[in-house]
RNA sequence: GCAACCGUAGUCUAACGGAUAGAACACAGGACUCCGACUCCUGCAAUGUGGGUUCGAUUCCCGCCGGUUGCACCA
């Protein structure tokens, strides 16, 4: 079903042409003076220079034009040549009603060319709790990945866990000192090793910051370290034994953290994962003449003339010939290649990555890793800040852990829910976690993904103003005059939308059929908050009609069955728009 | 030092080069015999600064000021 904006577009470039003027010219838009039109043209401003004519008389020939047409009331040429639209109310209860026939989709067609998209989430390391700097790009991911479905494309998540290097070798070194007599550590072992792991996942994340510190302190700990990490990454089979052990305690318990935010990934893939493919790789660079020996370490230039810095090249090993970020992520491009060929990666990443990405791009372009027909795209995100507008810290200053945030939050939302209703304890509890999510999502997206933000509990677990709690609970307020209208004994199955007569249901009416455009803008863009700035104005426009409107009161059957037919669109929008954006709507709340 | 990003009401945030810069919180008023008033309405209040391009600039270009971040063997 075509949007709304194309349909008036067609209409008013109609016009255009039959008055002799380029059709370019009919561009239809938005109105931004609601109080004056729903839609503009201005068009005729723009035509004005071609043709050598006052702006205004060209509006005025469009408008004259335009007057018999059926799916507009209204169109008037304003002063220095704006034309200023409005929809005709039976065109527009029509569109919604087909609008309301796809109970699915509401007439959002899908892509006409589905795509297969890859999204890389800049991966948590393992047996690191996850901590709020991994909140961003959970979100944000999980949204995009949501949009990018609902428009018809193939969306695949690799969490990307950080699983390699030298964190490794700190645990195995500091479970060495901690248990010496396990198997692992005995080279001439060569039995079985045991399926459960030596270790709980409490323990592990307490080894590694241990682990972490006494290297800083002591030179010969962190040089045992850096010699585990040489073994295992060389095939010593009791460390990589350990290494699958870390990596069962580590993702069940990721995987436990992710489900409690509504996140889910395709793919577990990991760093380790990238590891066999290095080897070729990096002799085909050589051999390609790509690769050379600067300082020491292996490195292919990056540079571009159009550059205004400068790009330092993009490092594949260091001069001790051992791996690093760069040529694990590029060998992960290498396997994302060979397996799946998308067409794009988006990578969801701090922002501080961008130089670092840039040459990771450049180069895996330049190396022919990936080539012209698949896009890699940067998603950077900014930091999430505390009210000091400083990073996100506890009140003692240290990183808060993911967790601990949720439940803080879930705490405060079920005070407040059961401060205000009767409900039972576990209902209670439960609504709680399914509004306190909204609160932390809503929050974060409703926010520009590249912008620093402020994350304030006070403010995003609030029912009023632009919140997830707000649009949840105007999502359970149709749900519940739907529930009493139902209990009624009526039904819509007959019924359908009628001409709007107030403004407030017009101004509803015009909102939903934005629909499809916002989705399509948040796709393109990779841009959640669109979805959150169009779920804003729809849940005020509801709450602006629903005041206004007497719907269970309403005497005359059509009338009010019409109502709830509106209502129940509008439910059904709203809670497509959450859906992409990763939380749901309680029952009640 | 070089470079990138950002700078919008007291706070937080939006705006393909278009009309009177749009919301939210806070603040000041107002609206419930009514489907959930956790709602709705009215008001106050902003583009860091100086130039340029344009019929028209928050948006594009240049300078300055302020903030954040990044500049090869960490990830």
């Amino acid at each position: 079903m075509k949007k709304i904006l194309d349909l008036i577009t067609a209409e008013v470039t109609k016009a255009f042409t039959l008055c002799g003027y380029h059709e370019k010219y009919g561009k239809v838009t938005l109105s931004n003076r609601p109080d004056l039109c729903e839609y503009q043209c201005n068009g005729a401003m723009a035509a004005a220079k071609e043709y050598k004519k006052a702006p205004f008389l060209i509006a005025d020939e469009i408008a004259a034009k335009l007057s018999g047409s059926r799916m507009l009331s209204s169109a008037e040429s304003v002063k220095p040549g704006f034309l200023n639209l409005k929809l005709d109310p039976a065109y527009l209860a029509d569109y919604l009603q087909e609008m309301k026939r796809d109970p699915e989709r509401f007439g959002c067609e899908k892509a006409e060319n589905p795509r297969l998209i890859m999204l890389d989430y800049g991966g948590p390391n393992v047996a690191k709790p996850l901590h709020v700097g991994h909140l961003r790009s959970a979100i944000i991911g999980e949204s995009i990945k949501r949009i990018g479905r609902f428009m018809g494309h193939t969306m695949i998540g690799d969490v990307h866990l950080g699983d390699w290097g030298l964190q490794m070798g700190l645990i195995i070194t500091e479970l060495k000192e901690r248990k010496p007599e396990l198997c692992y550590f005995d080279a001439e072992y060569e039995g079985e090793y045991p399926k459960e792991a030596p270790f709980t996942i409490s323990e592990l994340e307490e080894i590694y910051p241990t682990a972490s510190a006494k290297s800083k302190e002591d030179a010969s700990y962190k040089e045992a370290a850096m010699q585990a990490t040489y073994e295992l990454q060389h095939g010593r089979k009791g460390y990589q034994a350990l290494l699958s052990h870390i990596l069962n305690v580590s993702v069940t318990d990721l995987k436990r953290n992710y489900e409690n935010l509504n996140v889910s990934f395709d793919l577990w893939k990991g760093e380790s994962d990238a590891q066999p493919y290095i080897p070729d790789m990096v002799q085909k660079m050589k051999e390609d003449g790509y690769a050379y020996i600067s300082e020491g370490a292996l490195v292919v230039d990056v540079r571009e003339e159009t550059d205004t810095k400068e790009i330092p090249p993009c490092m594949i090993l260091k001069s001790d010939g051992a791996s690093l970020y760069n040529t694990t992520d590029l060998a992960t491009l290498v396997w994302r290649m060979q397996e799946y060929h998308p067409n794009e990666i988006i990578y969801i990443v701090d922002k501080r990555q961008e130089l670092y990405f840039t040459q990771v791009f450049r180069c895996a372009k330049k190396t022919k890793i990936v080539g012209d027909d698949t896009k890699l795209k940067f998603l950077g995100f900014g930091t999430m800040n505390g009210k000091d507008g400083k990073p996100f810290k506890t009140r003692e200053g240290g990183i808060m852990r993911l967790e601990h945030l949720l439940s803080e939050i879930n705490e405060e939302m079920y005070r407040k829910i059961a401060d205000n209703h009767t409900m039972n304890e576990s209902e209670a509890r439960e609504t709680a976690k399914i509004v306190a999510l909204s609160a932390v999502k809503y929050g974060d997206l409703s926010n520009q993904a590249s912008k620093d933000y402020i994350f304030d509990i006070d403010r995003f677990t609030s029912f009023e103003g632009n919140t997830g709690p707000y649009i949840l609970y105007t999502i359970v307020r149709i749900k519940s005059i739907l529930a009493k209208y139902q209990a009624l004994g009526k039904d819509t199955k007959a019924a359908k939308i009628l001409p709007a007569r107030a403004e407030s249901e017009k101004a509803l009416m015009l909102e939903l059929t934005g629909f499809s455009a916002a989705m399509e803008t948040a796709f393109s863009e990779a841009a959640p908050h669109k979805v959150c700035a169009y779920l804003y104005g729809l849940a005020n426009a509801l709450n602006h009609f629903y005041h206004e409107t007497k719907i269970l009161a309403e005497e005359d059957e059509a009338v009010q069955a019409g109502y709830i037919c509106l209502l129940e669109l509008t439910k059904d929008v709203l809670e497509s728009c959450i859906d992409v954006l990763g939380f749901s709507a309680p029952e009640r709340m």
